[in-house]
DNA sequence: ATAATGATTGGC
DNA sequence: CCAATCATTATT
């Protein structure tokens, strides 16, 4: 039941700034217990949020208002929105109590859980084999897949159903690439900071994620 | 109370 | 390209 990977993250994990703990995360492994099962997947793509001078960020003008309430207290937590009436998008609070700053998981690699995921994806399951990445190659099917909704808003990922594990060593920064978050254009030169993160050439990176890849 | 809109996805 | 679909937010 208890699959530890190499080992659930400590408190002290997220006292690193928003920019270092965006790439750190890449190579982690993300996993949700619910009464399906458990459900985990590797954490290829994020965007990070940078609080109240970001114009892209739900935390911008630094007014904390009850859907981001979350991010004004310790990082190490969920910060689950919804959004275009429909979807759900899971982040991790990042930044100091009152540093409303937060990072956008916004792909995984399916590692465990496949048949649960695939069912909440409406996703058949052999069709699912032929191209896992399908269940979670993006920030709202992750969440789906992942059976995360507002349920799971303010939970802590070191010590509740959600969970957020090391499971290898930091990844080399030549494997990692970085680019302009993906739907932000409303936020004019905030919109071209090179706040998105991905490994490089990996299958799972989000659809529109690998449209432009590696720019300068 | 009302109106605008979105950190997306899937289908045509 | 565009519809789906409604909570959240700002405004009246």
């Amino acid at each position: 039941m208890e699959n530890s990977w190499k080992g659930l993250v400590n408190k002290t994990f997220f006292s690193q700034s928003t920019p270092d703990l965006a790439q750190a995360l890449l190579g982690m492994v993300v996993a949700h217990d619910s009464p399906l099962g458990r459900c985990a997947g590797r954490i290829v793509e994020v965007e990070m949020y940078r609080g109240p001078d970001d114009k892209a960020a739900h935390s911008f003008g630094g007014r904390p208002t009850p859907r981001t309430r979350v991010m004004y207290g310790p990082p190490g937590y969920a910060y689950v929105y919804f959004v275009y009436g429909m979807h759900y998008c899971l982040n991790v609070v990042t930044g100091p109590i009152g540093s409303p700053e937060a990072i956008l998981i916004r792909a995984l690699e399916p590692l465990q859980g496949i048949e649960i995921m695939a069912q909440r994806r409406h996703i058949k399951i052999h069709e699912a084999s032929a191209n896992l990445c399908r269940l979670t190659n993006g920030p709202a099917k992750l969440a789906q897949a992942l059976g995360i909704g507002i349920k799971e808003y303010g939970l802590e990922l070191f010590n509740s159903p959600l969970q957020l594990y090391h499971d290898q060593d930091p990844l080399p920064s030549h494997v990692i690439a970085t680019g302009p978050r993906i739907n932000v254009s409303y936020a004019g030169e905030a919109a071209l900071y090179p706040w998105r993160f991905w490994i490089k050439n990996h299958p799972c990176v989000s659809i529109k994620g690998r449209v432009q890849k590696t720019k300068t």
